[in-house]
DNA sequence: TAGAATATTTAGATTGATCTAAAAATAATT
DNA sequence: AATTATTTTTAGATCAATCTAAATATTCTA
């Protein structure tokens, strides 16, 4: 059993490997979870000691399978709290992340089950994010940032990798949401730039940044 | 800001204090809440500080205005969670008892305001205990426990007063719940029994301890 | 009302989670 | 390869929440 401390380095850790990093390391995690490198060096001790992650001294840790599939619980009942949220109780899709990183902690395999029946059993929360099923699966759809689409190419928004209410709510300024269709107009080599059509509507412009963070399905 | 613990702590308090007790009384603390008395001297001194209760070295405590306030709002999300639990879930009464003592210490004002609203307002929970709305304000009906009865009166079960599972399930054995139609039919002098009609069927013996935690709206 | 029984508080320890400062290891750069 | 810079770990403290054992108050009872 986890604490509710144990489970949010867990899931941290879990996520920064999964852009394929072998090993994750102290101060990665210490970044993305705003704590100091040695409390992180304590606890990565204590969760290789409960077998949810191997650790090397000085060399980083990787997640177990016991691990994983810890970790695919809890972010499991985090996407499938902000689709509730979102669906049936008039959240914004900026307005979830924070209560979901409460909701994801209750401990109640029922609620959960009953939870994803009650909800339709969704693929993907708000942000696009796939749902792990109860047995910790995931589907996940080919995706590629909007960054990488070349002038004249076309997609359709599917995901955004950052879900921070800043970012999601210039989203909502420009138009963008998912399901959205979008057509690179122009780039800029300068500072990577781009101008891009949302839904065949006015041309917009949007950063680097911006189009780093949102994902299209690209499309013929 | 109260911890987890602190809140878990003050709605205890609270309700031993609802009996009318004034004073509420180290060891009974520590009794209801599973901990020793040597750790509550220390938490009540704690809460005092913080201004939730008095306290008064060897005389108990009581509940401030503003702690009475505090422990209303996690006892408002403790019921209202009760309430989308049976309603949208389908768990059963016996079921929710628990899991709404971990979804009661989220924090999220626009949380408890939309799952309300998503809820109609409901004014009691799945036990029959009355949701104190935003403000904290509770209407609490007139109810007695179906034990003060006498002979050939009627009435309707409006509210348990014990929520554990054991005693639910055994209501549902009895055919007993939340708006049946009771009848005593027959009163024990020498255990304090009685064997009553629900719902105008087969008459049912119920112990002493059933009949007390039972609370019924008397009718004519 | 004195002594016994009970309730409550204090003292001192432990565990989880965190921090700062210092030490040790690894990585980068002349 | 030697030195410097960076990363990571350890040592020692602190705070919340708990415990056991001992000390102190209050309450009951004879
Ligand atoms: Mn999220
Ligand atoms: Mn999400
Ligand atoms: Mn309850
Ligand atoms: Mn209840």
């Amino acid at each position: 059993m986890l604490s509710l401390v144990e489970e949010n380095y867990l899931k941290t850790i879990y996520h920064l490997s999964e852009g394929g990093r072998e090993q994750v390391s102290t101060n990665a995690i210490a970044d993305a979870i705003n704590t100091k490198p040695a409390s992180v060096s304590d606890m990565i001790q204590r969760l290789d000691r409960k077998g949810v992650i191997n650790y090397t001294k000085y060399q980083g840790v990787k997640v177990t399978g016991e691990g994983q599939e810890a970790a695919l619980k809890v972010i499991r009942k985090h996407r499938l709290w902000e689709v509730f949220l979102v669906e049936h109780l008039n959240f914004s899709w900026d307005e979830v992340h924070e209560v979901a990183e409460q909701l994801e902690h209750i401990k109640s395999p029922l609620l959960i089950e009953r939870l994803d029946a009650f909800l339709g059993h969704p693929k993907v929360d708000p942000h696009g994010d796939p749902i792990p099923d109860a047995k910790g699966v995931i589907r996940a759809k080919p995706q590629q940032p909007l960054q990488q689409l070349t002038v004249g190419s076309q997609g359709v928004i599917r995901a955004v990798k950052d879900s921070s209410p800043a970012f999601l709510q210039h989203l909502d300024k420009l138009g963008a949401y998912l399901g959205a269709r979008v057509k690179v107009i122009e780039t800029v080599d300068f500072d990577n730039s781009m101008q891009i059509l949302i839904d065949r509507t006015t041309p917009v412009f949007i950063s680097n940044q911006v189009a780093e963070n949102i994902l299209v399905e690209e499309s013929e």
